[in-house]
DNA sequence: CGACAAAATAGAACGGGTTCCGTTCCAGGC
DNA sequence: GCCTGGAACGGAACCCGTTCTATTTTGTCG
């Protein structure tokens, strides 16, 4: 919870044990969710003294939420390869939610570990949490395309609200994927109509963070 | 986080005891946060044991929840005596959330410590959680009235949805009331169509703080 | 190379949530 | 009345996130 100041560049031993510990912590997450990842444990496994890991991570939740930045990260990379299917922007749209859910599915444990840490006030993991929601809308901005709808960037939050709130609703066991995938859907349905009826102003509301 | 089973019917004594252990947690947490909730001072001040506390809740975050649970009890029952104004359901709904809003306004720090307490994988928390998510969509549910609108129990799951993940945007610090406001007024204009009164951003009724 | 500051290390120490233990209190059945 | 089992008590013990300390390694600049 401790504010220390990194040096902008890190050496490429530096750059390797950073990553040696994010790897450690999902790798442990991976296996046996939150109370998994225990700090002791990240550092022995990722050949590293405690205070390394506290030199680059200010707290688990931090550690947590860049293991997800650098997950959304790849996942990200991997939904830009292929360019999302559908005619209408609300298809695409669903269709990259619908990779994404699958690709989160996959690993329910370090889903729900990560986002135990999204609650967490420490501000670098906010900065984390931020970072995140913005790739997340840059993922659906991405598939809905041209010509993006009037108030795309207000209903792009919405859906992202939704988003978020019911996949933690999935980690925390009282829903299944399959809900999700109805909530969004209908959200998506909503909010980008097939015929867009002009009303409300259309701000054009720039957010880039 | 274990496992203890209540007798379904409390003494009065065990109900009183209980209601001091809430009452305890609420104002710790009204002062100082989530932080400030530590489980010895709670059962000091409730003038109890700690083993007493974990045997009425099994975990730090199930407390909270509970406290939440409570709390939002109390403001469910406040809202239903005054009605909702406005003419549409929209504006209806509006008019509940911006009051409901302002009750957690005057209380950040409270609201601060029980939101942390919802991330928590605890199972007797996620019912808390749910407990509370159902009397949210009540009192939406209410607002909207007569008629209600095809699809509505999506609509009101969505603006659920928003509800939570703003409000968790505005206890993690980034982003603010007001825009907790606007993000929802955004969401029931596009989810509860008027109908008429096209004229766009947050409509006649709201904003007041 | 030598010097010195920054970074890393091992591990102890601390704080607070949680559990455990031995004892005491109390209500219901003989 | 007395026995008994569960509830409550006080507080020590335990676990794990976090911080601190003393020491060694590493990288940089003369």
């Amino acid at each position: 919870m401790q504010q220390r100041v990194l040096p902008r560049s890190l050496t490429r031993a530096q750059e390797a044990r950073r990553q040696r510990v994010i790897d450690a912590a999902m790798a442990l997450g991976l296996e046996g969710g939150y109370e998994a990842v225990q700090m002791r444990d990240v550092a022995t496994r990722a050949a590293v003294a405690m205070g390394t890991v506290y030199r680059y991570f200010s707290s688990k939740d931090h550690l947590l939420a860049a293991a997800l930045v650098s997950w959304v990260e790849q996942l990200d990379a991997r939904l830009a390869q292929v360019p999302a299917r559908g005619e209408l922007a609300s298809e695409r749209v669903l269709d990259v939610l619908e990779r994404a859910l699958r690709a989160m599915g996959r690993q329910p444990q370090l889903v729900a570990a990560v986002f135990a840490s999204l609650a967490s006030p420490d501000v670098a993991a906010i900065e984390c949490q931020q970072q995140m929601g913005a790739v997340m809308d840059g993922i659906i901005i991405r598939a809905i395309g041209e010509p993006q709808p009037p108030d795309h960037a207000e209903r792009t939050r919405i859906i992202g609200h939704v988003w978020y709130s019911s996949l933690v609703g999935w980690v925390n066991g009282w829903s299944d994927m399959d809900r999700v995938r109805d909530e969004l859907a209908v959200a998506v349905r909503l909010l980008l109509p097939t015929g867009l009826t002009p009303n409300g102003h259309s701000g054009p509301t720039i957010r880039q963070v």
